[in-house]
DNA sequence: ATGCCAGGCTGCGCCTGA
């Protein structure tokens, strides 16, 4: 089973680039993050008719994030239980769905935007809650994985640059320690394999030619648990994903497992 | 060539992203 997470940055505006990619790459299941449209908008029609089912959990211009599925999708949950509000309300950032043999997370943490933000706190917050959403399938017999934009690199190795993120946040001992609990829940990181270079980044700015430069960052992340882990065949950076033009700042990251 | 930001609404400029 071929399983994926990414960023689209709109799935409206991604949508000719998001039908093509799902067939080249054959992904059956695939974790979306900043749909960037209402329900109402998503494109339901051309996802089935090429043979994909779709779990939403959107509201409108901000956020947003689906499970897309070919290979089934059931006892779906929109929202993180327990989630903090953010302006007195709940933000579209999570939605579970079991798709055959798997069950899967689609997740957007929220940003943080600076240190000392109430969003950086926020974040904090939406993680820890994350952490005890998902105790029991991280410990559980089933292939679990939590996938998507982590807005976090886990370690330094993971930004292009440190010397760049002094003071910003991404890079944080909080945020990381945010990361380590999760991994302390029973979920290990899944680190891909970079299909140039030497870092498996995910993420580069459209800005300042960031992508040609490779002045990227490592923020989508799948953590599973055990039995997804082990069942790993190959783990990978589809950086071609983010060429051209019409492309996502972010790349799919893309997991084959032997299920 | 991978190329100097993009998306969507509050819209014809502004906020957000990281």
């Amino acid at each position: 089973m071929r399983i994926a997470t990414w960023n689209v940055n709109s799935i409206t505006a991604r949508l000719p680039r998001l039908l093509a990619w799902l067939e080249s790459s054959g992904t059956d299941v695939l974790c979306v993050q900043e749909t960037k449209c209402a329900e109402a908008a998503f494109p339901f029609e051309p996802l089935r008719e090429l043979g994909y089912e779709a779990a939403v959990n959107a509201t409108g211009r901000w956020n947003g994030v689906a499970v897309l599925s070919r290979v089934g999708l059931d006892d779906v949950v929109s929202g993180l239980p327990g989630g903090p509000d953010y302006d007195g309300g709940q933000e579209p950032r999570a939605i579970a769905a079991t798709c055959g043999a798997v069950r899967v997370w689609s997740v957007y943490v929220p940003n943080g935007r600076e240190i000392g933000h109430p969003h950086y706190d926020y974040k904090l917050r939406w993680l820890d809650a994350l952490r005890e959403a998902v105790g029991e399938d991280a410990k559980g017999p089933r292939p679990f994985a939590v996938l998507g934009d982590f807005n976090v690199a886990p370690t330094d190795d993971d930004v292009w640059d440190r010397t760049r993120f002094d003071g910003l946040t991404h890079v944080t001992d909080k945020e990381r320690e945010a990361l380590a609990a999760l991994r302390g829940a029973g979920l290990s990181d899944v680190v891909p394999r970079p299909l140039k270079y030497d870092h498996p980044f995910t993420y580069w700015d459209y800005r300042e030619l960031c992508f040609p430069k490779n002045r990227g960052m490592r923020i989508d992340l799948v953590y599973g648990n055990e039995p997804f882990a082990g069942a790993v065949g190959d783990a990978y950076v589809d950086r071609e994903e983010r060429k051209g033009k019409g492309a996502s700042d972010h790349a799919p990251v893309v997991v084959d497992l032997n299920v």
